[in-house]
DNA sequence: TTGTATGCGTTATCAT
DNA sequence: ATGATAACGCATACAA
């Protein structure tokens, strides 16, 4: 009696067979009332639970669903519990795997997650991956993909994102009404189209208040605060040096505020600031810092919802791009001139 | 030849029998040298992969840990990274639930996990939690279980924690040393060991120095920096308002700082404040606030190690009680004195 | 309404 | 060195 019980046991104690159990069980229709009754009553007394490994087993299917992130922070982690929200509801439970922005190690997951039984994948891109064959590998695999976050034109697969470009837009615009004229931009590795997008929506912004982009106010560096916070001393070094800073991630913002902080300058006076993600970090900080937030969690909200209707539909659904609008959040750090309906908070 | 390969379409194409493939696979000595170089072979051009869902079946496990938490915040993010650096070295994957810190959510995450093919659990409750019914379910399901990070005696399972009075005696000795005579404590929920305990650190420190604890300065209030906002203006509106807080976790410190800061007063000369946790937060704002530190990562390895041998040894593991050492990092919101041996980072 | 038999992919036991 | 077969727990097509 240490071993579960099965419905095998159940059956033999109540000399019945093992298909009228499983029957009983499933509430099928055409199964004696008594019979039922009483296989009920004994799968309580024994404590009875279906086996789902054997289930699985059988339907090819765990109801697991993968979910490779580059890390967990704030912004992930809310798209992570956005992802799980759904999930929970459809049945189906979240494995979460970080790759450490690591290439290698992203790959040691997807290995990992194929061979741990799961359904498919809702997977966002280390850093520094630059080569998607082990991604396409869970494609062959015949699982369900859904790209989120980072998302890259490198994989047929549907996703879900953001905006970037109006990201970076709207924060590079924001300081030009604000009075800026050399805008500098911190931006991220260069093959990450989330950079590449943020950067885009800048020079956009630029482009239309016909400000000519300098390529020396143009700065590649890591995810990093102290990528961020040398490339900010190098900026305000330059004989002429810039007003404002966008860099495309809080964490990078903070690197920046502290470079700046430690030459002397004042913000907004002397140098602007606007973040990405705006992260809680950002508004406890003096001055607190503008930022473009994301709706994260509804971003893995969506995610999953793609991921169940892919396994729903059988059709392709790799064409599917779903774009959510990030929202600038203005704060001190760079508020020249203060709006009449405040959006600052 | 759309359906994945089996050791059966191998047999069949080779002549040979399914039982010589699963051999030839698992590399068995008794197998010609010959057949497995053929085996391989075929294989290698099915692209056979053995269905782990069959073998998990059969062996009765899947591998799989379900790791528990009440949230993804910076330092429970930083344990899951350890558990999942020594499962992954082990062979195992996680699969993370949060509960919201809810009771009803964290009850069907147990039910969810124990139906979705774990082995075993590694577990930290919801503040909610006051009753274990569900968590002893998972043992009464002969599953293996590891508590870690809000440990509670109310479970007999092996278990990593903080030494949460110790951090509690630090950060309060800190602050009689500095020179602070009236130090409040923002506790966290009564149910929490972790409260208790690092109150009972922060009792036995005022016990040393001879100072009489004063009931109107412990105040208990969620893990939150809103609660903690509230809590503090009370505290320094009273007739004979503290001159230190030590707040138990980070977020209350930041809720604790914005209080004081409304209300005008400075610190550390008005007011000392020490938080708990070291996020990364606490040396970003003005001023740096003190903080202890808890090895999360290590805790996080050292879970997942214990689940580890706990699986390996069938032995009763339940009496070990791994405790580690938190470290005070000093900073300017409780600094008085400066130290000659800067402690300061 | 109930029972029998088969199969899912693999390993293990027992033959040969 | 290799093959046949049972077993894991459950669902189901088919037979009764």
């Amino acid at each position: 009696m240490d071993r579960p019980a099965t419905i095998k046991d159940i059956a033999r104690q109540l000399n019945i067979s093992i298909s009228t159990v499983s029957r009983a069980m499933r509430n099928a229709p055409d199964v004696n009332p008594e019979t039922r009754k009483a296989v009920m009553a004994l799968s309580e007394e024994l404590n009875y639970l279906p086996n789902k490994l054997a289930l699985s087993f059988k339907q090819r299917s765990t109801h697991n669903i993968g979910v490779i992130v580059p890390n967990l922070d704030y912004v992930i982690a809310t798209m992570v519990k956005g992802i799980d929200e759904v999930a929970l509801e459809a049945g189906y439970t979240v494995m979460v795997c970080q790759s450490n922005e690591s290439f290698g190690r992203e790959i040691v997951n997807t290995r990992r997650l194929l061979d741990s039984l799961v359904d498919g994948f809702i997977i966002s891109v280390s850093s520094e991956t630059k080569v998607f064959d082990h991604i396409r590998k869970i494609q062959e695999n015949h699982m369900p993909m859904v790209v989120f976050d980072r998302v890259t034109s490198a994989l047929s697969a549907p996703s879900v994102g953001l905006d970037n470009m109006d990201g970076g837009f709207q924060a590079t615009e924001h300081l030009i009404e604000q009075g800026f004229k050399r805008i500098a931009i911190l931006a991220g590795p260069k093959n990450l189209s989330i950079s590449n997008d943020r950067m885009e929506g800048y020079l956009k912004a630029l482009k239309k208040h016909r400000i000519k982009p300098d390529n020396d106010l143009i700065i590649h560096c890591d995810f990093n605060q102290d990528y961020a916070f040398v490339a900010t001393q190098e900026l305000l070094a330059m004989k002429k040096r810039p007003d404002a800073i966008f860099t495309i991630s809080d964490r990078m913002a903070i690197g920046a505020m502290l470079a700046i902080k430690q030459k002397g300058l004042s913000m907004p006076q002397d140098i602007g600031l606007v973040g990405f993600n705006n992260e809680p970090v950002v508004s406890l900080v003096s001055p607190a810092i503008s930022s473009v937030e994301q709706p994260a969690f509804e971003l893995g909200k969506m995610a999953a919802k793609l991921f169940i209707e892919t396994i729903h539909n059988n059709g392709d659904m790799s064409h599917v791009r779903e774009v959510l609008k990030p929202k600038l959040y203005v704060r001190e750090s760079s508020l020249r001139i203060p709006e009449k309906n405040g959006r600052l908070r």
